[in-house]
RNA sequence: GGCGUCGUACCCAAGUGGUUUAAGGGACCGGUUUGCAAAACCGUUAUUCGCCGGUUCGAAUCCGGCCGACGCCUCCA
């Protein structure tokens, strides 16, 4: 089996292949840490999280990186306006980023650079650039990408450069530039910019926004290297930009494979900070959005395909997670986890899901694979007609989905000896068929946080989810 | 103005010429099972794919027009 995946670069659907056999290096862009991630950029990071660890399930050893943007316009306005330091800030944001990940449990990366920690690198690449003449630096100390001198500038996105038809943004720029859409790779120090500031050869400044991401995947990674991720909306400038200023500084190819992950959208329009159209993870949480019914959500479409999101969507997911738990407990009932190994074979259905997700990581088409599987084993369950091959091969499909999907926690499913202690009176009393002392043990442990369900096969808990 | 995407059931979402007289999921309703509750299973729910026309033996799928929504071109996942 091959993966397929559709390369921004190519416009098209290409196999595969990396640099070094069998390792993947991986950069995905990370937050800029003014603010709290909402659900739209969380949508990208756990496609980058389903292409990591389907990347890692195929056998590969992805070494990822993805940066922390601790300063620019936006993190200096918010501290000035705030009146704390930059640093005090973006740390907190930082933190918050992070406990966000690990709740929607996604892997965490190899490494987050900060641009704060890449001065030196970002520097060093600038002047090269000049040396190369691909940088010019302006009079107010600025420093310049010159696009006319990058041949290939404009091939990732398709768009025209120095067309008739300039934004109005860009035309009523006071920039003293060459040619209005040269990008900056250095700013100089303005008073608004407060105590934020680094020496450089060409004074004090700050770094441009799109010079760290080069400076830190190539400090990370490498010259060249397999995949660069992130949402659509990077394409350009952010990601055609870096292009220019990485192959401009290593003569080299920067990034095979680009994958850009489109919008979640809210009613009609795109999540974003700036529209105030946006949910954190923290309000969701509090809705009543379990992790897993996020993860949920935000893969059963295709990545390349807006998604429309909404507190609606809430029952469902939290239905379908609930679904795919009792699966996985009906499984473990059976004796799932304790099977020999030469029965954790694949079904058939799972050489079918890992297709779909071979392909371009189809996962919608994927879940449907996995959802008509489940409703298979069941109905043999329901029978009393699942033997011990059938019980593996459930168990694996369930196990290869799980580790890519990583909805179901299966840590919750170790159950407190206390509780375990009222199940054993709980069946007593229901040998005795003394229903009203199994219903007040039954609220015990719903009040210890467990659910419990009776089946043919006995008691089960569950652990209630906050 | 330039470039591009999309419009499929109550909702989310697959499907890009014939094994689709349209996957999968949620919701709803009916049934089986059950001490109760839950879970699970079975069945029902688009003769139709924004609208109009064309190509074809055959179109949700290709072409043209129209309507509607959205994205990038400027910070943005």
């Amino acid at each position: 089996m091959s993966l397929y995946l559709y390369n921004t670069a190519a416009k098209k659907k290409q196999l595969f292949k990396t640099i070094k056999e069998k390792n993947v290096r991986l950069y995905t862009c990370g937050p800029t840490v003014y603010d709290y991630s909402h659900i739209g950029n969380f949508r990208t990071f756990i496609f980058q999280d389903v292409l990591k660890k389907w990347l890692i399930l195929s056998g590969y050893k992805v070494k990822h990186v993805m940066n922390i943007t601790d300063v620019d316009d936006k993190t200096i306005k918010r501290s000035i306006d705030e009146g704390i330091p930059l640093k005090d800030l973006t740390t907190y944001y930082e933190q918050r980023f992070f406990e966000d990940l690990d709740w929607l449990k996604i892997a965490k990366a190899d490494f987050y650079p900060r641009a704060t920690d890449s001065i030196s690198k970002i520097v060093e690449m600038i002047s090269a650039l000049i040396s190369k003449k691909y940088a010019y630096v302006e009079k107010d100390g600025s420093v310049y990408f010159k696009i006319k001198n990058f041949k290939k500038y404009g091939e990732l996105s398709g768009l025209p450069i120095n067309n008739s038809t300039k934004s109005a943004r860009v035309l009523t720029d006071e920039y003293d530039k060459d040619s209005p859409q040269d990008f900056v790779l250095w700013k100089s120090y303005k008073k608004s910019d407060g105590i934020t500031f680094w020496e450089s050869p060409w004074g004090k400044g700050r770094p441009g926004w799109h010079i760290e991401c080069s400076a830190m995947s190539i400090g990370y990674l490498g010259e060249s290297f397999d995949i660069h991720c992130g949402g659509v909306d990077n394409i350009f400038p952010h990601h055609e930009n870096e292009i220019a200023q990485s192959e401009g500084f290593t003569g080299k190819k920067f990034v095979n494979f680009w994958l850009h992950s489109e919008h979640l959208m809210m009613d009609k329009a795109k999540m974003s900070k700036s529209s105030k159209n946006f949910f954190t993870i923290e309000y969701l949480k509090e809705y009543g959005f379990k992790a897993g019914a996020l993860r949920y959500l935000l893969l059963c479409g295709h990545y390349r395909h807006k998604l429309k999101f909404s507190l609606k969507s809430m029952l469902k997911g939290n239905r379908v997670l609930e679904k795919i738990e009792n699966f996985s407990f009906r499984l473990i009932d059976k004796g799932a986890m304790g099977l020999d190994k030469k029965l954790l074979k694949e079904p058939e259905d799972c050489k079918i899901f890992k297709n779909h997700m071979n392909n371009d990581l189809d996962t919608p088409k994927a879940l449907a694979v996995f959802f008509s599987y489940i409703k298979k084993v069941n109905k043999s369950l329901d029978d009393n007609n699942l033997n011990k091959v059938a019980l593996g091969r459930a168990w694996t499909f369930f196990s290869i989905f799980n580790d890519v999907f990583s909805m179901v926690d299966l840590n919750e499913l170790i159950v407190p000896s206390s509780i375990n202690n009222l199940l054993a009176l709980r069946k007593k009393a229901r040998a005795k068929k003394d229903w009203k002392a199994s219903d007040e043990i039954r609220n015990l442990i719903k009040e210890e946080g467990y659910d419990v369900e009776d089946s043919v096969d006995g008691q089960r808990v569950k652990k209630i989810k906050i």
